[in-house]
DNA sequence: CCAAAAGTGTTAAGAGTACACCCATGC
DNA sequence: GCATGGGTGTACTCTTAACACTTTTGG
């Protein structure tokens, strides 16, 4: 029995929601688009094994803005070669943090819009649909009722980027004043003394996620975040 | 490496939250409290192998009204014989479904109840500590998310034991009035022919839950359980 | 001055919260 | 008739949801 380690990594990339996958060379399921994954070594625990999964399959390092553990699949015919349980990952990335890509087992590696991979019913290696529909479910709970949409963002971001983060993954047009209105109340956003500029129209104040506020606001007692 | 399954598992006794803890009486941990756990077999999937942890160390058969994973403890050092990860598991079964302890390796089964674990501080064998207390993170979550209450009472029961379990768990008063028109408003409680009877005061009408609206619910859009 | 994007206030409806008395039954 | 436990209505407050125009700036 072998034990892997697999992530669902997602990035927000112009406007739309991406999601890392592979396409593998070899068999099984040789040609297929599947999650990253590696197998988990001796002497290193799930969460350091999924950052090398990233690490290796994509040149993603040490810039994940978010992870979290979604779940750990021990059917029996996972793999078709031997059993291997996989505990499983979701993560997020700020687009600007993502590097050419070039792994070391020579796969592609592609960033896929998940809109498109549902519309065309996109067959994934292994088990892998079912490890990515579930962390995409989990993506969309976890948006709704914890901070997390900042993570997608680069440091700096104005309110209409949160705001488009938000529509697009939940797939609703929230509207645009009640939103402002609500992510204010929390007081989890600094304005900074920044705005955009190189574009037409009005500029805009940029934000900064106030990451000491979150962490008083979660130790005590009753702080319930929700968009 | 091996792969251990663990449940944290809850029962409703008395009006007191109660976690099924052994005593182990071989090292490591010998004389310790620690949860439920097994081995993963070879052709067993995790879910099976909680189920399998109850019955051998606890003789609790088939009966489990609610399980799910929890999380999966990966860290190097879990078990100083060599290395374990643990699968762990949190369920819940109505106190009418325990038997009589007895288990197959001698071992001590006892239902503790949770707040007289807090306060002594008990120290659990292993890291169970940690597991116990994201379980009853969890439990404590889920109850106000989502309709599991019912899986701590008989099929028949009372708003009031309804009330008194979730003003146990969370540890808060409740208001009793609003506490019936809320669960209520669900519609996931069916009123039976049934009364309570050999006990002094007036008769309590009994409910039972309504599985099959539970899963219409849940299968539409904008079904958000709370209390 | 026009097009593009940002920013903001008010009102109505619904949900949540706080609160206390009457009902049924056994003894 | 009294002690025990069950059951229920109302008023107030707060939150949510729906809705459109003005401001800033580049070209």
């Amino acid at each position: 029995m072998k034990v892997a380690v697999d992530v669902v990594l997602f990035s927000y990339i112009e406007k739309t929601l991406n999601v890392l996958l592979i396409k593998r060379n070899i068999e099984p399921s040789k040609g297929k688009l599947t999650i990253p994954g590696v197998l988990l070594g001796e002497n290193e625990n799930a969460e350091t094994a999924a950052i090398r999964a990233l690490n290796d399959k994509a040149s993603i390092n040490l810039t994940i803005d978010y992870i979290e553990q979604l779940y750990t699949f021990t059917s029996l015919n996972r793999d078709p070669r031997e059993r291997v349980i996989s505990i499983s990952y979701f993560g997020l990335i700020d687009s600007n943090n993502l590097k050419k890509f070039s792994n070391i087992y020579g796969d592609e590696v592609n960033w896929i819009d998940v809109s498109t991979l549902q519309t065309l019913q996109t067959k994934l290696g292994f088990d892998h649909n079912l490890i990515f529909n579930i962390a995409l479910k989990r993506l969309r709970t976890k948006l709704r009722y914890e901070p997390i949409g900042f993570e997608l963002l680069p440091d700096y971001f104005t309110l209409t980027e949160l705001y488009d983060v938000y529509c697009t993954i939940l797939d609703v047009k929230l509207d645009r004043r009640n939103f402002s209105r609500k992510i204010n109340s929390y007081g989890l956003l600094n304005e900074t003394q920044y705005k955009t500029k190189g574009h037409v129209g009005r500029r805009s104040k940029l934000y900064e996620f106030n990451i000491s506020k979150f962490n008083e606001l979660k130790s005590g007692e009753n702080f319930y975040f929700e968009i």
